[in-house]
DNA sequence: TGCGAGATGTTGACATTGTCAACACCTGGG
DNA sequence: CCCAGGTGTTGACAATGTCAACATCTCGCA
């Protein structure tokens, strides 16, 4: 939604109601039964621990995000509705509420979620690759592989959707972590000698700069017709890449 | 105020909804093909016979166009309603049915008024630098200094919020000749033996993913925490950008 | 010159959507 | 056992995009 104040009528002063959704939004320190889902992974199978009562979903929140994943997959964000979320669940259309403040809180949650499995991607690419110049392309390959596989969820993650500072730290961290595997990288290759100098950060920066430029242009259509398919794209992106990355070569 | 020239550019056949009950199939209107391009900035002998009647608006539809970018610069694009740029112009809600099809149809001019200014901006950025290494860094500079300048009409042009295949031929020609201004300063490098041979379009798309998605993180606040400022990361990726892109030192 | 067809603009209406308020139900801890 | 509060429900509302029917203006042509 806006970044800004609501254009509309001033909002009332939220009465009583809001529970607080700034608590279990963020990181509950309470609750770790909450938080549930510390691999990759898309879809769940339905929790079926507490036999639904028919009235207590159970657990709900975890439903509206696996929910709004599939709907996100299947028909991108735009096609994203919070009636619709909640009749796929058998649910009221505001029950929604008890558990995000409002859609933005959702789509954060999908985002959050999608972090954590695309940190794991990029992981598994640099380690499967065997952490050289090898595992520096196979994350990389991941990392189209995971943005390709996923348009819809990869804009929610990265489309600014949602505002990531303003809207929930917990969110920020989750995306932290993944360049953090992007920039641990670097450091090791920088150890290794096949890295010029310099600051992890700001190299990584570019890096992690020209993967999202070509996986946003091909999800956005901007590649249309160009002749060259997207997996030469890819391919000579990376070359080039790690050529701007290497140790310069007579120094 | 428009953040750009108010070009009137090449005024098309009106692609409003034609609401005839007998309209057959689409109606394609005729003389699409003499459509031009003039330079953004430049302005067609525009119908002189302006504020004619109070009625009549002259020239609503690149009023619209450019009430819309007044609006999203200001306030971006999900602030954007039909409803208030009729307002500001003082013309029912449902004017501007007249001029496009839809919502998505007005972003689409957006995008592509903002990609001729966008074209301009990068040859100027060559151009300047004097069509060598200097010049490609003055381009790439150049792509920065517009999306910072104006970032949400750069994401209207770039986020996804229109399908360029599907929905105006015209936007993708626009699109086309910006990267064509990349793609032919690549040319003309090789040429000059500064870059590496290799498929100018290829590379192009490397330079272009780079940039735009520095670009992209940038606007989107995805690089918040980084303690390194914008300008140096910005000054990192054009000097890694250009390795990538440089001959290869020793063949 | 006069006129009618089409271009341009207006009002009314509607379905959809996010969200709030008030209320109902259920569950666990004292 | 009982109630505080978490969880879910229905009703309502304002905002928005869009269609349909209608009003008004302009220009090309007879």
């Amino acid at each position: 939604m806006s970044q800004f104040p609501a254009s509309s009528a001033g909002r009332r002063p939220p009465r009583g109601r809001r529970r607080s959704p700034a608590g279990p939004a963020g990181a509950p320190p309470a609750s770790s039964a909450s938080r549930q889902r510390p691999a990759a992974g898309e879809s769940v199978p339905a929790p079926a621990k507490k036999a639904r009562n028919a009235y207590h979903h159970g657990n709900l929140r975890q439903a509206l995000v696996d929910q709004a994943v599939a709907t996100i997959g299947a028909r991108g964000v735009e096609a994203l509705t919070l009636r619709e979320v909640g009749a796929s669940l058998r649910v009221s259309r505001t029950a929604l509420y008890r558990h995000f403040a409002d859609k933005t809180a959702l789509l954060a949650a999908v985002a959050a979620q999608g972090f954590r499995a695309f940190r794991d991607a990029l992981q598994e690419g640099w380690d499967h690759g065997g952490r050289g110049r090898a595992g520096f392309i196979g994350m990389g390959r991941a990392y189209f592989r995971f943005a390709l596989a996923h348009p819809s969820h990869y804009r929610v993650m990265f489309g600014g959707f949602v505002t990531k500072a303003a809207c929930d730290p917990g969110l920020e961290a989750e995306a932290g972590d993944a360049f953090g595997v992007l920039a641990g990288a670097i450091t090791e290759l920088q150890g290794q000698g096949l890295v010029r100098a310099g600051d992890p950060m700001a190299l990584g920066v570019y890096v992690w700069a020209s993967t999202h430029g070509l996986a946003m242009l091909a999800i956005d259509g901007q590649l249309g017709r160009k002749d060259v398919p997207l997996d030469a794209l890819v391919a000579v992106l990376l070359d080039r890449v790690w050529d701007g990355l290497a140790r310069s070569p007579r120094a």
